[in-house]
DNA sequence: CGTCAGATTGATATTCATCAAGATCGGTGG
DNA sequence: CCACCGATCTTGATGAATATCAATCTGACG
């Protein structure tokens, strides 16, 4: 596990995730810029924050994916969020200090830390980026509530189907997915943990959507045939995904 | 339905709902203070907010309950919270504009509109202020994640059970609730929105959980005669609630 | 007394969980 | 190169949780 100390700058996938939504002024790129992110690697399945502690930085996915979990008593885990290059990690905990849940690396990813010291000097300086970056946590709850939708409402195999359109649109976003296809090397045990069914039943449902030839997910590689048929299939419409850009 | 122009105030709902999370000065208290509101009653089952609509303003709950309500295409509902008083609504359209859910009073309620200009400004003038602002919606995201494991790993009666502790707390924290003891006059239908079940499983394991005498709620009034068992029972951690009083 | 919303019950179908066993595949050491 | 190994994926059989559909009951209220 690769570890470096505070220097390296994340201004990249940083200034494209928070200008994806509003544009940003030259001195908001510099403010941006200044901020020290310390990077970390981390293997499939690493807990990168656990549950009920107190981190003290937030942390920005670089590379690869990772998934908000929260635990039950009986070992059951629920994914809660799936968190994709660009997306900040862990800024509610800038005002609530202690986290309710944990987070793991679905994948092998790299994250980097800034500490919520720098983060509050940046937000004091430019009360706009500091808009921003709460904007990207009112977006999480849009998704959340979304998801709630998904876990009370539908079956699993429209979950399922509505979980890859919203993949795919986030990852054509973020710049890491094009041509309706994309890599997406989870295991069904842990997909099984964000659709909140056991993982026999998400094996059967894979291969029931696969069956409908609107998508194949095999490998670690998403394939959307129709994007169109696939959204009716899943009743998914991406307003709640916010991916215009506008003043905030 | 009684509508009252700007001028009404809210300082002490709102006082006392931002003033549980952390210290208030004088001077927040004398912003707070200037922020006009204006009333408006509802009866259950209307529609405070539609979804997909451009409010303008934000909503405080001052009296009764209200939900957000997520819409499926086939007709299906699902509640993705429920709001009690002096819990603020859509403080995420300060950021998002448009609000991707649709807000309904449960019950007959009143509700205190300010609009987001003024909302901006005391967040200007008290950066504090605008913090205790965002804690309200990290706190609900907070509970979004555990209502998402509510309904992905848990029985139904499981969250029933979790359900009614989590009420009771935020009520109590509220100053509505005492003794183990509250008000909560929603329908069965009602309940199976926010449960994601249908009705007639929603008045089977209400019949359930009744049968464990842990708990009763009939009439619209629960009554929890074994707080700890009944937590015991729903594998309930208050943590997620943030009801402990510290800086933010 | 009639009406209507809400609560309750019954019978049956579907979805999903559980448990147990194989199959496949990539890597690894001999 | 091959045999083996663990992780992952797949399949089968069965039971529990929940949905669906259709009545019926209850209580509040005009």
């Amino acid at each position: 596990m690769s570890v470096s100390t505070y220097g390296a700058r994340a201004i990249g996938p940083l200034a494209r995730s928070l200008g994806r939504r509003d544009a940003l002024s030259g001195r908001d790129l510099a403010l941006l810029d200044s901020l020290p992110f310390r990077m970390r690697a981390y293997g499939r399945g690493d807990e990168v924050f656990a549950a009920h502690s107190t981190p003290g930085e937030s942390c920005l996915v670089m590379e690869g994916f990772a998934s908000r979990t929260v635990e039950m008593r009986d070992g059951g885990r629920q994914v809660t969020a799936v968190q994709v290059p660009g997306d900040f990690l862990d800024l509610d905990a800038l005002l609530l200090h202690r986290i309710d849940h944990s987070v793991f690396a679905l994948t092998p990813c790299t994250m980097g830390f800034t500490p919520h010291r720098e983060l509050r000097r940046v937000q004091d300086q430019a009360p706009h980026l500091g808009r921003l970056l709460w904007l990207s946590c009112v977006i999480d709850a849009a998704i959340q509530r979304v998801w709630l939708g998904n876990l009370g409402r539908r079956t699993s195999l429209s979950h399922l189907a509505h979980l890859i359109c919203e993949l795919y649109l986030r990852l054509e976003a973020a710049g890491i997915a094009r041509l309706f296809r994309f890599d997406f090397a989870i295991t069904q045990q842990q997909l099984s943990e964000i659709l909140g069914v056991t993982l026999t039943h998400t094996n059967r449902i894979l291969q029931t959507l696969r069956a409908t030839g609107l998508v194949d997910w095999e490998h670690g590689r998403v394939e959307i045939s129709d994007f169109g048929g696939l959204s009716r299939f899943a009743g998914f419409d991406p307003r709640y995904l916010s991916l215009r850009r506008q003043p905030r």
